[in-house]
DNA sequence: TTGCCAACCGGAACATTGCTCCGTATATTC
DNA sequence: GAATATACGGAGCAATGTTCCGGTTGGCAA
């Protein structure tokens, strides 16, 4: 494993800096020529170093995720209730959602492609949220039966589809009505 | 409006078989030429028909959900309580989705295009989730405050993003749990 | 410091796809 | 059967993803 050179340092740098901020405005859809142009690179560099797509997205929010990974035991001790914290790491989880146009449609789209990003939600976030949802249950304020993948994948999933909703639409309803189903004992 | 040509009729008609055949094999997203190709006619015979994608959708799906709406009321007749043919209306919902390969992601790529499409579910959907979910608040069996396009929304992002996700997961599991929400009373 | 080579870079070139435009063909009418 | 409006087909353009290779440069050895 040689030490890479500093010129491809640089520009791998260069353009994870360029890819975050393009797909800020212009979503994870952006053309490659795009990001290429805003880090001052050809496209073969781009290539090279982020042979897909989904190679440049999950570098960019690698450390996003694990942020919102590490943020769950300390709000399961803080919070007044497992459910409590629950909410309020859903809320963390949303935030992050939220502000990546595309991601949802693109993971969709290409499904074999976004294979890592996806992999990288399930072993950050999965445990987290099972750990989180486990007191719950042993708090004996929701029932026993939620797997967390079916939680965390259609909390997704709304997020996903609340992009350019209209403003008479918010997501953060539609999920507090899951977290209510998970609480409703029947 | 005088009457079109009868090889306008016949081609019109083959497009839409045409559509309707690549789109399930395809998804909503397969080329224009694959399209025209297996109608047998030329790319500007279909875009004459179908200006955009979304008409060609639009048209392709339009009697599939004046089905589902229309199946509305007798459910809520038949059923056992309004709460029942809440669960059963959107089963049959949730039917008419999940075939939809690629739909949900489309309508997120290009909200604008599909603004017809969209229209067609508000127009068509709404008010028949609206009257179910009024029948089942009359009955007091769910909030009073949920608003029909939140559920519907949620129930298609849902189903959009359940496509591809593996056979451990189970998009209705989450429907469920979102229908328990609404009778979550607190 | 200098020279060499492997690693790296840039962008031209190709493939796919959406969409338009216009010369040609045909259905309809008289 | 001729005239006209309507419709058709597919070539062509633009945007974008992806590959490939000749040229360039950083790092190391002498």
């Amino acid at each position: 494993m040689a030490a890479k050179r500093a010129d491809a340092r640089r520009n791998e740098k260069a353009l994870l800096d360029a890819a975050a901020a393009v797909f800020v405005t212009d979503g994870v859809d952006a053309p490659v020529r795009r990001i290429a142009a805003e880090a001052g690179v050809g496209m073969g560099t781009i290539y090279r170093h982020f042979p897909t797509r989904a190679d440049l997205v999950v570098a960019v929010y690698r450390h996003q995720i694990d942020a919102c990974a590490e943020a769950g035991p300390a709000l399961l001790a803080s919070a007044e209730s497992p459910f409590a914290a629950l909410r309020d790491w859903v809320d963390l989880f949303v935030d992050f959602l939220v502000t990546k146009h595309g991601l949802g449609a693109a993971m969709r789209t290409d499904p074999e492609g976004f294979a890592g990003l996806h992999g990288l939600f399930l072993d950050r976030l999965l445990p987290v949220l099972a750990d989180i949802l486990g007191a719950a249950r042993e708090a004996g304020e929701i029932r026993a039966d939620i797997p967390p993948l079916h939680l965390l994948r259609a909390i997704g999933d709304i997020c996903a589809g609340a992009e350019g909703a209209g403003p008479d639409y918010d997501a953060r309803f539609a999920i507090g009505l899951l977290l209510d189903g998970c609480r409703y004992l029947g």
